[in-house]
RNA sequence: CGCGGGGUGGAGCAGCCCGGUAGCUCGUCGGGCUCAUAACCCGAAGGUCACAGGUUCAAAUCCUGUCCCCGCAACCA
């Protein structure tokens, strides 16, 4: 089983930090989202961390701080906090944000230069290319448009040129990588991605040059020149982890579990960073997982479109949780998804309004009129038997990232609580007086919702706690497992506490 | 011959790697219930799994070919 060696050890999982430049959208959202599930769940059963950040160098954000009349420095710590806030703003704790302007990643990242240096995986070559000034970028020559420029808006000439550059070594790891996506299938997922990459080593791989000096905007190299945007941004997965002083953080929790990543990125995920860990005699992640591309009406986003989704609205309108289930719920981890406000809102008010929000509020409003808001004594019950090995399996899918199936597994239970109420009718029984009856029927409904706020915590940490304190239990619902998923864990008399409608239902805009 | 992803009931998707009753959500139709957020429960209709060949006792699933859609310059998960 691919999970195993995610679930046995301290858990560390970490997002891409993100390009500073720009602005954060959903998509940015739906990675952190992801990881923060993740490392919610891991951590009811052990350590956990989790980790993300900002990629802070490179051409364009001098650039850009150039054009806003502020230094690079300036200009990178003027957005760093919204960066931040993007994760806060959905719920998302991270342990450590790492941003690659930090004194210890700059520091880490020269030891670890110095180190290839003296150790040959990093050597002194010429880089030479068809160069375009204005860009400040390389072309393949096979990109070049009528012998130009291909950036549509340039177009320019591109000129012959040579420069002196250090290089990493990546060919010589060519085939340690190759044997090892050979003997571990699970090491790039999805499929496809691993394919994909699979594909280009076996056509070969070329040595990288990680060394710039045409700008100056990076993390400087002894002898001049910067170092290349990319090195550095990967090396942050470890320098944040106090590598450089073989710190307790890096001994408990590397290598990671699994580090998420966007699709487009899989290349410098999957074929460079294990070849530069290896280098410093160091394992590679457990596991890399490509997710897909949050679509608008079959485009992916993008700022050029105008079709970018902005995450705070829908969290304003919405709340996180909605969010962030819906994300998980609707979309197949690892495959595109189309994004719609229509889509968002149905699952808002059917599964969670209807089904869930409902069923709390259904059962507790039966309980108050009944038993004055008691929880009574457990008795014998068939959930019991149909839902005992629900918490593992629930664990199984969130840590092998299959969070849609996941979900879909707890709502088993949401519809079986509901079923349960159809079937057994407590109004007649109380009507007709048959409290035993009653009883059991209410203390299954009630023990199952205390099972479905620790099973949805992870995805919807303030909704399930909420639910959590309504049952009349304090603190959030984030025990281990193994321990809290037994039936019958909820006390007799517990005082349960009806509250607010958690999912209040959001209508359809007015057709024009 | 550039690379890759995809074409499954009205809509959106899973299943395909490891062939063997085609599954989920929404929508539609019919019924039940009244504790509840006009919510809940049950049942039904609806699919030549893009197309054509092939392999097989058996193919949505494997192989070959064809058609169509979408990404692959930049911003960027």
């Amino acid at each position: 089983m691919g999970t195993q060696k995610t679930v046995e050890r301290p858990f560390f999982v970490t997002t891409p930090i993100f390009y500073i430049s720009g602005n954060p959208h959903v998509g940015h959202a739906y990675t952190s989202i992801a990881a923060d599930v993740l490392a919610r769940a891991a951590r009811t059963r052990g350590p956990a961390w989790a980790l993300t950040g900002t990629d802070e160098h490179g051409q364009k954000v001098a650039n850009a701080a150039e054009k806003a009349g502020l230094t690079p420095k300036e200009y990178v710590d003027s957005l760093a906090p919204k960066w931040q806030a993007l994760g806060a703003n959905f719920d998302a704790r991270f342990d450590d944000f790492i941003r690659t302007t930090e004194p210890r990643h700059e520091s880490a990242c020269i030891e670890i230069f110095e180190r290839l240096k003296a150790s040959g995986d990093i050597y002194l070559g010429t880089y030479e290319g068809w160069y375009c000034t204005n860009d400040e970028t390389f072309w393949l020559e096979s990109k070049l448009v009528d012998g130009r420029c291909p950036n549509p808006e340039c177009r320019r000439e591109v000129a012959w040129l040579s420069e002196k550059s250090w290089f990493f070594a990546l060919s010589k790891y060519r085939d340690r990588l190759l044997e090892h996506f050979r003997t571990d299938p699970e090491f790039v997922r999805p499929q496809s991605v691993y394919n994909e990459m699979m594909a280009t080593l076996e056509g070969g791989l070329d040595d990288l040059s990680i060394s710039r000096s045409t700008f100056d905007w990076g993390i400087p190299l002894p002898g001049g020149g910067v170092m290349y945007v990319w090195f550095d941004a990967l090396l942050n997965y470890i320098t944040a982890l106090d590598w450089q002083h073989d710190g307790e953080r890096f001994r408990t929790f590397w290598p990671a579990s699994v580090q998420l990543i966007g699709k487009e990125i899989a290349r410098f995920h999957t074929l460079i960073w294990p070849a530069i860990l290896w280098a410093l005699g160091l394992e590679a992640p457990a596991r890399i997982f490509a997710h897909g591309w949050i679509t608008v009406e079959g485009e992916k986003m993008s700022k050029s479109v105008g079709n970018v989704v902005d995450p705070y609205a829908l969290v304003e309108q919405f709340g996180p949780d909605s969010v962030r289930y819906f994300l998980l719920r609707e979309a197949h981890f690892g495959s595109d998804f189309g994004f719609s406000y229509e889509k968002l809102r149905l699952r808002h008010n059917n599964d969670l309004g209807n089904d869930f929000g409902n069923l709390l509020r259904r059962s507790l409003s039966m309980l108050e009129k009944y038993r004055n808001s008691l929880v009574p004594a457990a008795s014998d019950s068939a959930m019991e038997e149909r839902f005992n090995g629900l918490g593992e399996r629930v664990m199984e899918l969130i840590l092998a990232l299959r969070f849609r199936d996941a979900l879909e597994a707890i709502w088993e239970l949401v519809t079986a609580l509901n079923r349960e109420i159809d079937e057994k009718k407590p109004w007649v029984l109380f009507k007709e007086g048959r409290m035993v009856e009653l009883d059991a029927v209410l203390y299954d409904l009630c023990e199952g919702l205390r099972w479905l706020a620790i099973l949805t915590y992870p995805f919807m940490p303030e909704k399930a706690t909420a639910i959590y304190n309504q049952l009349g239990l304090d603190g959030a619902p984030t025990g281990d497992w193994t321990i809290e998923l037994r039936w019958g864990g909820l006390a007799a008399e517990t005082q349960t506490r009806p509250g607010d409608v958690l999912f209040a239902r959001i209508d359809a805009p007015a057709a024009e």
